[in-house]
DNA sequence: GCAGAATGCTTTAGGTTTAATCTATTCAAG
DNA sequence: CTTGAATAGATTAAACCTAAAGCATTCTGC
């Protein structure tokens, strides 16, 4: 018996269950069984953890540096979070604090050391994520790209009541 | 504060990140959607979480009752959390410990109160995924249920046995 | 100009989650 | 039986996350 896989969220679903249900709960656990490996290796291979990693990792698209709440919406946190992460990753030289004209602000910015850093991560990082998902075909990862696109729409789109659609 | 949906993680991914990247980006960013949507609408209308929710689901699956051990592995989360929300739900009532032959371990089960108790919140909870999932038709969802069950397959099975160096 | 509203960020207080460690019980080999 | 390994839960320290309140700066309408 496969032990660890027959015995999560999705699979206990009772038959009868409705089709989204189970849909919903089979995106979560594969959702989580990703997240859980990328933290684990995060930690054991890097020392850090996957919110600093993808805090770096939205440095890294925007060279220029990015303002706290770009950050904290980017990454769909609060900002009292994004001021704790980035303290942290300031402490440590990762991270820099740069002057903006709008002076209640300031940019973000890795540093040459994050840079760096982030870049031998984020190696590691793509091959993790390549190797998770091997077991799908290039058509597989078109269809879910399509179909998970449409399902983002679907999420966004009429959850937000506050805009005339 | 809500994320827009044009400024999340996976819309900024670069044009040239591989495809498995954006794809796991994509499926990220859906299940927080979706998360994001189900935890506060369990706050509002029955003041409790999700991680609750899950773990009475789990036990109304199972009206016989499940260890500790058992529950941690069925939710993906460590044995420590699983004894902090088993204590909070006892407290309120919702669930009780009942003696196993083995001493050590014990069987968490829903009382009659627990089981009401959950049977309104699924009630509301499965009306919110269906909900929340209407954009999309059924050959989208078969289609979604089928690529995510061979994506989980590839997440179990060779991500566990080999260990990379 | 100049109040007052809005914005950008931090702080605070409280709860959640994890990894590591600890205690008690069971199991298995002599 | 007895000893050592394995297992079931609980506990602890640190990181994470949130909501709400607070401070400083900028924007807007008059």
């Amino acid at each position: 018996m496969p032990a660890r896989s027959a015995a999560d969220r999705e699979s206990a679903a009772r038959a009868d269950d409705h089709r989204a249900l189970r849909l919903w709960l089979r995106l979560l656990t594969c959702t989580q069984l990703i997240e859980r490996v990328v933290r684990r290796r995060l930690r054991e291979r890097f020392a850090t953890t996957l919110p600093r990693f993808d805090l770096m990792s939205q440095l890294e698209r925007n060279p220029e540096g990015l303002k706290m709440n770009e950050l904290s919406r980017r990454l769909m946190v609060t900002g009292g979070n994004v001021t704790g992460i980035v303290d942290q990753l300031a402490r440590e030289g990762l991270v820099e604090r740069a002057a903006d004209a709008d002076r209640r602000a300031f940019r973000v910015r890795l540093t040459r050391t994050g840079r760096r850093a982030f870049g031998e991560m984020a190696r590691a990082h793509e091959a993790w994520i390549v190797e998770i998902l091997a077991g799908l075909t290039q058509r597989d990862h078109d269809g879910l790209l399509a179909l998970l696109a449409k399902l983002k729409q679907s999420c966004s789109g009429p959850a937000r009541r506050s805009e005339p659609a």
